[in-house]
RNA sequence: UACCCGAUGGUGUAAUUGGCAACACAACAGGUUUUGGUCCUGUCGUUCCAGGUUCGAGUCCUGGUCGGGUAGCCA
């Protein structure tokens, strides 16, 4: 399953050097999410080099649950990230792993440090901790407990996990340097007090490691050879290097950091996402307009498109923002080689042909599509009374428009051709209908060239159905430049309206994904679609030129 | 005026590790087309700056500029 043309980024190169020079007989990564909330297309990018690796390394990737903070993670979460995972198209195999499933080893290794002079208890509160801890520019002080004898802080220790204090009372500190220009150095917390049940771990704990004394430990735990991580756990790596350098750990994994990506015209943090579902702005999580790997399943990207474009946008430590348009073309050119084509009608106009015998319908055979004849042919029923788009027709037809107009002639996609005799409006003036005489010698493409080519439904035979034309989230490229991020919210991000669909559409499966001639990529929505009620999702329009040719005129 | 990291078209990445700056997306111009889709062709760069080494520098050296990260008992 690995997907084409991966580029060779700096971190494969790092792997490939370590298995030739025999550093590592086999290559073991990890992706590690914290389960307090759900995975986004930033996700996926961690996701498709660790498990992409060991994929073309032929090693292995371990899911690992980062909890070690129960105040923020709950187990819901879990099940959501296996799924999102899945679905992206990996697999762990046995190897999924629960940080808190190594607490006890991991106690034992402070106690370890304790022991070696190298942590302990201090008794002091958070403010006068954060206040010793210096500035960018100017070193920490020592605490009054730094120098206190490890049997005492043992004790302490030993009383902590037992319960004796309460929350906040008093934490375990590393014994580093405070006056250390890197300050994650100055003496980090790696233990707290925390009296709250922890979602996988049950109540047996009431102490909890910090992330800086378990990730590490937990990467050595299971072999780790090269730790993926973002680059804002660079200043980290020193700690992380110094916990290995101090514990009789079984393994020596290397934690390598690469830049998150951004996307435009949407936001990925989760604070802000999670703002977004609270305050209804969208559905839920899975709002098929949400970047999270849950919304982009909904709204009917395929994995492999994901998986393409994280191959396509590489791994640097150059922080950037990658274009949606990027995102956009990698879907289109899946769907465009894989996509059935159908005819549906958006905004329907009705058409009604003057000089076609009443009551009469033929059906008109039309390919499934164009450049892959091997896919077949479908019956499309055609009579007398159609719908056509209604933005296919102009009473004072602008320059370069193409398609219908009073006195125009254009093509019913593989029918017939129609001039336009009529237009029939209603006491507010709005046209609500066009009378127009076919041209029974061009069926199929006979007759007059014409430039404009439309579709049409059979008004007798079409399905109602609604659709849903998903846009992007924000009118910005960058939702965050200035201020308040939901003054950037895009107003036509969701448009819903009254379709009529070919019959052929009213059975669509589950899962299977449609080219609407001329409009764009659907998919029934995984779940309000019903066959008696059928609800469509624009995953992607298709690229309009005609709307950029507008646009520069008017 | 701390420490760490980064800088190549509008965007994202390449460049045989010192040898003609390449690919994709976007934009623009044209061609093909029973989808204004697809497809095809073309256009779009002082490789952040200044010096230096070299026959030759995006790549090496020195200095600078700009951008990002870091002061949770979050991860």
């Amino acid at each position: 399953m690995s997907t084409p043309e991966a580029p060779k980024d700096f971190i494969r190169t790092i792997v490939a050097e370590d298995l030739a020079s025999g550093k590592h007989e086999t290559v073991v990564t990890r992706f590690p999410p914290e389960p307090n909330g759900y995975l986004h297309i930033g996700h996926a990018r961690a996701i498709c080099l660790n498990f992409g690796i060991a994929e073309e390394f032929g090693g292995r990737c371990h899911l690992r649950l980062d909890d070690t903070n129960p105040a923020k993670e709950e187990a819901r979460y879990v099940a959501a990230i296996q799924e999102d995972i899945r679905w992206l198209g990996y697999d762990w195999g046995e190897h999924l792993y629960y940080a808190s499933d190594y607490f006890e080893t991991l106690y034992q290794w402070a106690e370890h440090l304790i022991e070696h002079g190298k942590a302990y208890v201090d008794e002091q509160d958070p403010e006068t901790i954060r206040a010793q801890r210096g500035t960018l520019t100017e070193p920490g002080v020592e605490s009054p407990y730094r120098d206190r004898p490890k049997e005492e802080s043992l004790d302490l220790f030993r009383r902590m996990r037992a319960g004796e204090f309460p929350d906040g009372a008093m934490v375990l500190r590393a014994r580093i340097d405070m006056a250390s220009p890197n300050l994650n150095l100055r003496d980090p917390v790696i233990y707290r007090i925390l009296h709250k049940p922890h979602p996988h771990a049950g109540d047996q704990w009431c102490i909890y490691p910090m992330y800086d004394f378990a990730h590490g430990q937990s990467d050595a735990i299971e072999g780790i050879t090269h730790s993926l991580c973002s680059l804002e756990f660079e200043n980290h790596r020193p700690l992380y290097d110094w916990f290995l350098d101090n514990l009789p750990v079984p393994h020596r994994p290397r934690q390598i950091e690469f830049a998150r990506f951004n996307l435009s015209y949407t936001v990925m943090s989760k604070r802000k996402l999670l703002r977004l579902v609270e305050e209804g702005r969208v559905s839920g999580w899975d709002d098929p307009r949400m970047p999270t790997l849950s919304g982009l399943r909904r709204r009917g990207y395929t994995p492999s498109s994901i998986r393409s474009f994280m191959a396509k946008t590489g791994i640097t430590k150059t922080g950037g923002t990658v274009e949606v348009a990027l995102l956009e073309a990698t879907l289109r050119d899946e769907l465009n080689e894989t996509a059935p084509r159908r005819m549906a009608v958006l905004r329907p106009l009705k058409l009604t042909i003057t000089n076609w015998p009443a009551g009469r319908t033929v059906p008109v055979e039309v390919p499934n599509h164009p450049g892959r004849p091997e896919l077949g042919t479908r019956e499309v029923p055609f009579g007398g009374s159609l719908w056509i788009e209604r933005d296919d027709f102009r009473e004072e037809p602008p320059k370069k428009f193409f398609r219908l107009a009073p006195g125009r002639e254009v093509r019913l996609r593989y029918a017939f051709n129609v001039v336009c005799d009529e237009v029939v409006k209603d006491a507010s003036g709005r046209v609500v209908e066009l009378k127009c005489r076919y041209d029974p010698e061009s069926r199929g493409g006979g007759g007059r060239k014409v430039k404009g080519i439309i579709h049409w439904v059979s008004a007798e035979h079409g399905v109602p159905a609604e659709v849903r034309l998903y846009d992007h989230l924000f009118r910005l490229p960058d939702p965050e430049a200035e201020g308040d991020f939901l003054e950037a919210l895009n107003p036509a991000s969701l448009e819903t309206v009254r379709a009529v669909l070919e019959p052929a559409l009213a059975a669509a499966g589950a899962g299977e994904r449609f080219q609407f001639e001329r409009a764009g990529y659907f998919w029934p929505d995984p779940i309000d679609h019903r066959p008696e009620a059928p609800v469509f999702n624009r995953i992607v329009a298709l690229r309009d030129s005609w709307a950029k040719i507008e646009k520069k005129g008017g």
